[in-house]
Order: C-alpha cells, then sequence, then structure tokens
DNA sequence: CTTGAACCTCAACCGACTAGAGGTGTTACT
DNA sequence: AGTAACACCTCTAGTCGGTTGAGGTTCAAG
C-alpha cells in the first residue's frame, strides 16, 4: 500500500494534482487508512502512471478519460485509441506550424533592430505595423 | 470616433476581450457618449491592433504592459524591448523542440498499431508502459 | 415613436492545476 | 507513553486569458 506521497514521489505528479485527478474521475477513490488517509494499491500507481505519460503527450483530461474508458473494454476494436491519437497527433502538428511562423516572426524582428532608442526600434514599429509582417497570422 | 463594436470589427479582437484588455491596463478607459458607451479614437484602435499583433505573436499580457510602456519612452535605449522579444524567441523555441519530440512519439503510436482490439492495442501499451518510448519525457 | 440591434455591468465559468489556512494522522525517537 | 516533526486531510480561492450569460439601457433607422 501506498500513500499519496509515495504515489506522488514516484510518479513525479504532485500531491495536490493526484487530488484533482481524483475529483475529475481519473483515478477510482482509493482506500483509506483508519485515519482517513488514502491508501493506494499497485494498480493505482499504475494508473496514475498512465494518466501523467499521457499529459506529458499533451492529451487532455477528457482524451484521458476516454482512453481509461477503451482499457476497460479489452475486446472492444482500438479504432477509437486510433482516432484520439491521430487529432492529439493533428493538433500537435498545428501548434507546431504556427509555432514556427512565430519563430520566423520573432526572430526576423530580434534581428533587424539597429536602432538605438525606442524611437526608432523596429521591434515595436513591426508591432505597431502589420504590413512589416512576412507571414499573415 | 468608433463604438467597441466598430474596433471588434476591425481587430478581430471580440468585444468582451476588447473590455478585458481595458480592465487589465492595456487599454486606457477611453470616452464615453452620453448613454455611458464607450467611444474609441484612432488612438485607441491603433493600440489595439497592437495587442492584437503582440498576442497573436504570444507575449503574455504582462509583456504587452512592458512593450507599451516602453512605447510611451521613446528617449530610451531598446535594450528593454530587444530582451522581450529574445525570451519570447527562446519560449517559442523551446515549445517547438518539445512538440517535435511529443509529434515523434505520437506518429510512432499511431503507426505501429496493429491489432484489432484493445486487449493488443500498441497504443494502450505504449501508453501504460513508458519504456516503449524513444525520448525522455 | 417604436423597434431591434448594440451596448452596459456584474458575476460566474473554462482547463489544469497551484497555494494556503486550519486542522488531524503517522512515525521515529526517547 | 510522550512528543516532535512531518505527512496528510478538506475547503476555499487564485492563476491566465479570456468566454458566457443575465438583466438592464442606449442608439439609430424607419
Amino acid at each position: 500500500m501506498f500513500s499519496i506521497g509515495d504515489l506522488s514521489r514516484r510518479t513525479g505528479v504532485k500531491i495536490p494534482t493526484i487530488r484533482y485527478y481524483e475529483q475529475m474521475g481519473l483515478l477510482d477513490p482509493p482506500d483509506r487508512s483508519e485515519g482517513n488517509q488514502r491508501r493506494y494499491s499497485r494498480d493505482g500507481l499504475q494508473r496514475l502512471s498512465f494518466i501523467r505519460h499521457a499529459r506529458d503527450l499533451g492529451f487532455n483530461i477528457e482524451a484521458i478519460r476516454e482512453l481509461i474508458d477503451l482499457g476497460g473494454h479489452p475486446e472492444k476494436p482500438c479504432r477509437d485509441a486510433d482516432r484520439i491519437v491521430a487529432e492529439q497527433l493533428e493538433a500537435v502538428r498545428n501548434k507546431i506550424a504556427r509555432l514556427n511562423q512565430l519563430e520566423r516572426e520573432l526572430h526576423r524582428m530580434s534581428t533587424q533592430c539597429e536602432a538605438k532608442c525606442i524611437r526608432d526600434c523596429y521591434v515595436l514599429h513591426s508591432l505597431s505595423d502589420h504590413r512589416l509582417c512576412d507571414t499573415d497570422h
């Protein structure tokens, strides 16, 4: 049996976050000690590791709930799990594309300013005037 | 003079968001009509465009506040503006690096699963077992 | 003068936590 | 058995950057 602190140390998930996951229904309410403290089984630990890993990969709480549900129905086709991952992959790729645009724009801003004072600062001018931008955003 | 709706249409910033920016001190409280409705000058419109552009580039409210303050002191050196942009550029690059890792991992998950049902689904197995990952996250 | 769209304020909500107050349980050591 | 230190409990409120809705007022066209 593990205390909430044990789980926290083993998974790297902070204690209040573990309680939050319980409240959100991602973790089943564990047994309690005589003094009402949470006592987790090895299953509870594995479940939390799963959640941690999924969060690290950027899945939101709702998606994780779905993935957990799927895990409870081993006979079902894994089409749904594939779909959830595919959606997440697309979301990540979109973010990357967007951030690459921003990176170019910011890099351009930071290298083109040769002014000595704010009055002529390229940074502030390009923030004020969209036409100085490369990409449309 | 522009109404808040005019500003919204011209900048693409939603009306409650404009009021929120005012509350956050990014926009000066504008004049009001007889009936207490906001009436913006061309300056107000430009200020909001500036904010919109900076938000699009990912600057947070605090950074935008700093940039606006800098704009009010044209004689100062633009070192501070450069620093803010450089910080943002680094933050964006870090996010990109992280998302590229996730992209690889998710892509691997989504292509390696050839199972027909959840029991053998590679997706769920790799979420459960960190050792199946390429990168450390 | 009326109608309907646009506007006002205020409060609550979103996601995914984090922080703090005020109180109780557990454990190691004497 | 007592005590000190630390871990844990619940509950509330705060974070960021907004969004949503209720309930009421003003504006502009016909």
